[in-house]
DNA sequence: CGTTTCAGATACTATCGGTATCTGAGTGCC
DNA sequence: GGCACTCAGATACCGATAGTATCTGAAACG
């Protein structure tokens, strides 16, 4: 009855569980799309039945919540690594784009988060739990924006929080346009950046 | 047999019915989203059955087309309009930016361009139609861009195209996020554009 | 060791896009 | 002007899928 070295408790076995629907959830709604993937797959692809993603999350929206939290979490942690290893402005806006290039640049990412910001639209709870997130997000560009302003003396041409809505924005219209289109050219985000970026007094 | 004032031929019938599809299910899937409304709902509320929609579209996706179609000829012809009211700049993008308010900066235009292109992306047929139009659009604002450049003697900071991408990519994303959060500031995307569209020796 | 609890399985329901088939009013031919 | 034909639209059905209700077996506990 003790716990011992292969014992685990209930409540460890449905952590392990829960993460790991959350990482098959997170490989397939990105590979295959948000309403694509049916909730059995994800189940199946894990090693369960629909019930354990039922007894671990309220249903398909709260787990893909939880695939965006992961996925959350790798983003801010590569923002301030791009930012944290640079001291002058343009190789941290190199540093950034090149980040953004690889990481939202990526079509999927902002097509999950498009495609589950549509769908979640009409369901408040869900609604709410996105705008928290964006605000969170986007006051933290608005942080990281005006920070650096200050230790490069640059006087911005806009509020650190309007060029964090504007940054946001472009990068999820172009995740948007680009998950469509993948012809469209990258470089533009990167010159959007220093027009936006640039000091008032260029 | 002869057609006379109140006789109209099956052609013309099925005009009119097409007509009245697109102008319901435009209505609905504003207010309500695309998914979120069933197709016996549209047809319902033109006043005929699911058979009709399907004797005039090839299906849901192709009676979205068509509600975006008709969508995208009024936004064309408003920003003409707002164009060749003025000469000057900065009445230019005055006049602009007071069209995107009214129309793009209305949430559920956007939301339902970024929803249905979410949904349609697993359709090679609409994505392609899409991706015609949006490029459609992106060569017509490149174009304006660069005429108005020309006309004013602007050196611009972005190539035309660029420009034209950021505009459509910021709106893209601020509407997307405004959708869900309409407390974000619709003048971000004034300062943005003009920070865009500066000169470069500003 | 018997009882309780609960993570996960199974069986079922409702909804919706799409298909197959049908019907009846308009159309053309004799 | 009657008659066969066409085709816009209606009706009945199917399959997929999110969510619910119920069940089960093993872990937790006295």
């Amino acid at each position: 009855m003790t716990v011992d070295g292969t014992r685990i408790t209930r409540a460890e076995r449905q952590a392990q569980t829960r993460e790991r629907l959350v990482e098959v959830a997170r490989d397939l709604f990105l590979t295959e799309g948000y309403a694509a993937t049916p909730l059995d797959r994800v189940a199946v692809a894990a090693g369960f039945s629909k019930g354990a993603v039922y007894s671990n999350f309220a249903g398909k929206e709260e787990l893909c919540l939880a695939v965006l939290d992961s996925m959350h979490a790798e983003q801010i942690e590569g923002i301030v690594e791009a930012f944290s290893a640079h001291t002058d402005l343009d190789s941290r806006i190199d540093a950034f784009v090149e980040w953004a290039r690889r990481s939202v640049g990526n079509p999927r990412y902002t097509a999950l988060e498009v495609e589950f910001a549509a769908a979640a639209r009409h369901s408040p709870f869900v609604a709410r739990e996105l705008v928290k997130r964006h605000r969170e997000m986007r006051s933290m560009a608005a942080g990281l924006i005006a920070q650096i302003a200050e230790e490069e003396g640059i006087e911005l041409a806009l509020t650190p929080d309007q060029a964090a809505t504007s940054l946001l924005s472009l990068g999820i219209g172009m995740g948007a346009m680009r998950s469509l289109d993948a012809s469209i050219d990258v470089s533009v985000f990167a010159a959007a950046i220093r027009s936006l970026v640039r000091a008032k007094n260029s």
